[in-house]
This record gives C-alpha cells, structure tokens and sequence, in this order.
DNA sequence: GATGAATGAGAATTCATTCAT
DNA sequence: AATGAATGAATTCTCATTCAT
C-alpha cells in the first residue's frame, strides 16, 4: 500500500471517527447540544480540524441524519414486497421499517426532532419517493385485489408513516428498550394500521 | 385583603406575565429563540428579575410544556364520552385530542422536541394518567359491547397516543397549515385507527 | 443626583471607554487590527460587555469613522466664508478642514482607509453635504467674480478634497509629525490648488 | 545548463506562480480576502510549500507591493521626459503615473492600505527614489525656464505624488470605473497641478 | 423586590504556521 | 522539496446567570 492510499484511508478513519463522535452525541444528549468543540474533545483533536473533513457543523448534521434516511430506506427497498399479497407486504414492510429505526434509536430521534425529516414527505429524494411509490403500490394493489377499502393511497401512505414515526418516537422516549416489549407494541401497531384500511 | 395577599397577588401577576411572554415567544419563533432577555423585553422588566420567580430558563419550560400537556388533556377530559357509544366516543376524543395540539403549533412543537412528552406515558401526572384512563375505559367499554377487538387496552391506547402526535407532527412539520387538508388527514387517521381495532 | 442619573450619567462613561479604546487601538495599530477581545482588554472588561453598548463591532467602527468626519466637516462649516473674498475662504477653508483632520491623526487614517470615506462624496449625510455645498458655494462666487477660472464646481470640489486627503494620508504616514513642517506642505498644497483654478 | 542552474530557474518558477497567484487574489477579491490556503489553491500546491519561498504571508504582501510601485515608477521612467518642455513633461509624467495606478485598482488599494507606502517618499528603494528625482529635475528645469514659480522642489514633488494618491484613491473607492469620467478627472486634476505652480 | 451591568463559558469559524512523513 | 494534517490562537458573537446597588 503505498503512501496515498494509506494517506486516503487514514482521511477515511478520522472522518468516521468525527462523524461517529458526532452521532454519539446526538444519542447522549440530543442534537442540540451537539456542537464542533464537543466533537473534537471525543475525537481529542483539535476543534479546527474538524473543518479539514467537513464544510461546517451542518454538514455533519445532515450527513448523519441523510445516512440513517437511507439506511432506513434501503431496508425496505429491499424487501420484494410485490411478491406477496398485498396484507403481508404491508405487514413485513412496515415491520422491516420500524426495526431499521429502532437499531440507531437517538439518531432516529435526531431525524425526528431536527425538522428535517420533512424530506420523507416532501423533497425529491431518489430513495424516500420511493419509498412511498413503493407503499403508494402496495395500497393500489390492495385496493385492486378488492383487499383494502377504496382510498386516496397517498394520504394513506403518508398517515403510516407519520404513524410510525410517533410510536417509534415514543417508543425511545419511554426508553422502552426490551426488544419484546417493543416488538409487542409494533405488531399490534400494524395491526391496527392494516386492519384500519382493510375490508 | 392586607397586605400579604396582595404581595402575594401581585406576585402571582408577575409570574403569569413572564410565562406568558415565554409562551408567545415559543410560538412566535420556536424554543429554539427562547431566550431570558427577551422574555425579559417582552415584560419590560429587567432580565435578573425573573429569577425572583423561576429557578432558571428550564422551570419555565417545563412548567409551559406542562400547561400545554395539561390543555390538551383537559380538552378531552371535558367531554362526556360515557354517554357516547364506544366507537362514537373513540372518534370524538381523539378529534378534540387533535384539534387541542394544534392550536398552538409551535407550543405543540416544543413538547415533542424537549424529551418531556414523556410524562404523556410515564409519569403520574393527575392529567395525563385520567386521559389514559379514560381512553382505556372507552375501549374497555367498547370490547364489552363486542364493538373492539379484544386486546389490551393499555397498549392499545399507548399505540393511538403515539400515532396522534407522529401524525400532528408531521402536520406541523409538513406546515400544511390549511385547516381543510389537515382535516382531512386527521379525520382518516382517526377512521384507521378505530377501524384498526373494531370487529 | 438619583439612581437613574448615576446609571445613565455611568453608561456614557463606559460607552466613552468602549468608543474611546477603539479608537487608541485603531491609532496605535490601525483598523485592521481591531478586535473586540482588545478594546475588552484594554478597559479591563470581558468581551461580552461591549455588546451592551454596541450592536456588533461594526457599529463601533462606523461610528468613530462617523464622529470624525462629523468634526472634520463641522470645523469647517463653522467658519464665515461667505463674508471673505473667494481666495481667502477657500485658503482658510481648506487650512481649517487639513487641521482638523490632523487632529486626529490615526482615527483619520482609519476613515481614509476603510472605504468609508465614500461617504464624503456620495452618501447624503447632511454634514457632508453641506460641506461640499459650501465648498462649490465659494467656487462658485470666484467664478462669478472673475477670480477663478469658470469650470465644473463639483468636480473641482471633488478634486480639492481628494487631492487634501492624499496629502493628509501622507503626512500621517510620513509621521511628518512636527507642526511646522506639516504646515509648510499643507500651505504650500492649498496655494498650488487656489492658483490652479486661478485666472 | 547544469543541474543546480535548474534547480534554481525550477525555484524561481514556482516563486513566480506563488506571487501571481497571490497578485491575481488580491486584485480578484482584495488584500484582507488573501489566505495562504487560496494561494496554495491556486497553484494546487499544498500550503506548507509556500513556506519553502517566502518567511511568512507578509513578505509576499511586501513583495508585490514593492513590484507595484516599481512598475508604477517605471511607466513614468521610461518617459524621455527630458526632451519635451516642462510643462509638458509634467502633464505627460502625471498621466502616465496616473494611469499605472489605474491599471490594477485593487493592488493599488493594497498598497494604499498597507501602509507601505511610506517608501514613496522615504525609503531609499532605488526607484522611488528616480521617480522624486525625476519630477524634482523637470520642476527645477520649469523654474530656471521662468515657467514655474521658483519653490522647494522637494516639497513640490511630494506633494504632486501625495496629491496624486488621494484622487486616485478616490476614483478607486467611489468606483469611477469609467474611463471617461476618470480621464476628465485626472486631466483636471493635473491641470490644476501645473497651473497651480506656473508663473 | 427590582435593576441592569458584568461575567464567563460557550457557540461557530478561520487561518498562519509547523512538522512528521 | 512537497505534503497535508494538525494545531492553537484568533476572530465575532450569544446568553444564562449572578450580584452589588
């Protein structure tokens, strides 16, 4: 490995090293007392280095809240949903969704808070619009199949996931943490959210 | 009245106007904005002076998150759902429910970004633990007349709580601010979730 | 004297402090090196203080550059040209206005060099105004009565001031700093520019 | 060309492309706007190389105010002012120094700004010091043709250059940067100049 | 009780300079 | 000679809180 790729790779870790600081932050205590000094004293560089690796602290912010939309995404996106009947889709996909945000539980509150998970709904991010075409066909073929009750699906969509997200949201603030009890709470969740829009 | 209730008086007049400036300015510009020398402007008084009354800028906002927890309950907590049929009563209050939240949407806002809508939950608030019980004793009542599912009401009613503010969040986020549009939003959320639960 | 006179009259003085700090800096140093945490040091106060007298640093900065042309324009206009024949009023107009800006002479570089000094020609503040007017006044006068040479006044004016500005600038950095001989060059100069628009 | 002698030309090339760099920069966005970071951008160096050529930031600042004034004399040096009448010099030596000036306004601010240029007058900088010889040689020839008044021709000079200064920095900061305009300006000026000390 | 000046710690950011590699 | 990461001190500004009056 010659000079530059070490070079590269050291760039690489202490990028990481900021960014995951900073996540640690945000899960200990919240966003707002996120801030570039406390970052470098957990990383214990310099305050000013930070800047070598990102424009300013917004960067990381929206870095870290981006990271986890996709992550979030992505593992519903994965799913062949349209391989199942259109209850089991909307069963396994929700279910896939809500343990995608549990496993970083702050940073997910960090999207929450922020005012920036906005993006879900609104911005023209390539993976988030999927994500609701992708909810969006499933509600269209339950309706097709005579499954679910006849309804505007993009509405629909939207009030799943805005559902979703205040369970989730209560569920880390209750600190609910043992995995039973929140998978408890999430299936019976769905239920209701299925069972609401079924014939 | 002597002397010490009118001290006592005009001691309670000076707290209410402080907390009430601190409220404006919440839902003016944001917790975010809320600061002591502006609360202190807003009362023309001098900043050192509310510390006569308030122990520091955290009682304040606690005491407006809970005044505002406290509205949105009582709001529902007035109506006499007993007399309602389950599914009626279940539509009715969480109506209200909605429609308290979002009177004051960034007082709304400050619950859900300060960790505190935890009490909703946890806490023994007088309040918060009578809209618990009422909602667990409409669903109760409900799966008795075999109009619900039988299920436990506790988590039931923790599920339809949480799914109310991701809802409301979203609303307030996505600054769809018409009252026509979110309407409708609410009242399909709300047809979800008793559908969800109804035999 | 009351409370309030005390307060009001103590205000001024740390507020002449401030103002006055600056300005030492600004002489001894030069605008450039300017800071807050100097004029904080300088009159043995934490920084934060000065912003109870000053909305931001620039605020300071603009208004000693104010203060100064304000003097350097009034020394002039207090002065009766009118009554004087037009040579002798431009000769004593011009020796007044060089004085008073050798009054001061770093506050006086600071206006020079901080591109504010735009506001002698182009911004419509009153003192500056007027000391332009008065100055095509007597120009106009020489003009009318044979002595000067008839050409655009404004443009004359402008040129005077200028070129008074350039040799001013010089002295100062020349650290020409002996009375007498700055007074030759200043004498010498405003000759130059009465005889040049001279018939 | 032996290897040292290319190390040497190889030294100087990369001096030179640190200097324009640092040249264009400042005339681009200004002194205060100059960074060794921008430098090292501009000729995709790494900042720590410029290190290697110059002792710290200031001596380029120096340098290329030092080359400015340079060539600013040497437009007017390489004149044969000798060979037209005194007059004539005059105006022809002052417009062409004027225009030099012109040529790069914002090196030019530069050089006002520093305030380095002290060495107009002062320091024995072999060219500065030609220029006042020159002007004093074409003053003291008009005074032995009986076409300027007989005067110090030191002080003349200085202030015919301080004099100069101010308009310049006037047409800089009041971004006259119409030709046309400037022109009718400096011809006036200069006008009034030479009148100024014609018998 | 009220004042409001002062503090001190903290925020983000910038940047000349150094130095191990 | 060149790299570029890191430093450390600097910048402006904000704000909760304290305290002498």
């Amino acid at each position: 490995m010659g000079l530059k790729e070490r070079r590269i790779l050291e760039r690489e870790q202490i990028k990481s090293k900021i960014f995951d600081a900073a996540s640690e932050i945000i899960i200990d205590e919240g966003l707002a007392k996120l801030s570039i000094r406390k970052i470098a004293d957990k990383i214990e560089y310099s305050p000013g280095v930070i800047y070598n690796y990102f424009k300013d602290k917004n960067e990381i912010v929206e870095l870290i809240i981006d990271e986890n939309i996709q992550r979030i995404c992505n593992s519903m996106l994965e799913l062949q949903l349209e391989q199942m009947n259109p209850k089991e889709a909307l069963k396994v996909g929700l279910t896939t969704f809500a343990n995608a945000m549990l496993e970083n539980r702050q940073q997910y509150r960090a999207i929450m808070l922020s005012g920036i998970n906005l993006s879900l709904f609104r911005e023209d991010t390539a993976r988030t619009n999927e994500l609701r075409e992708r909810l969006v066909f499933v509600l269209r073929s339950g309706i097709d199949a005579k499954v679910f009750e006849p309804q505007n699906e993009e509405i629909t969509t939207m009030i799943f996931l805005a559902s979703m997200f205040g369970v989730m949201n209560t569920l880390v603030q209750e600190e609910i943490e043992k995995k039973d009890v929140g998978d408890v709470i999430i299936q019976r969740h769905i239920e209701i959210l299925i069972n609401g829009i079924s014939k």
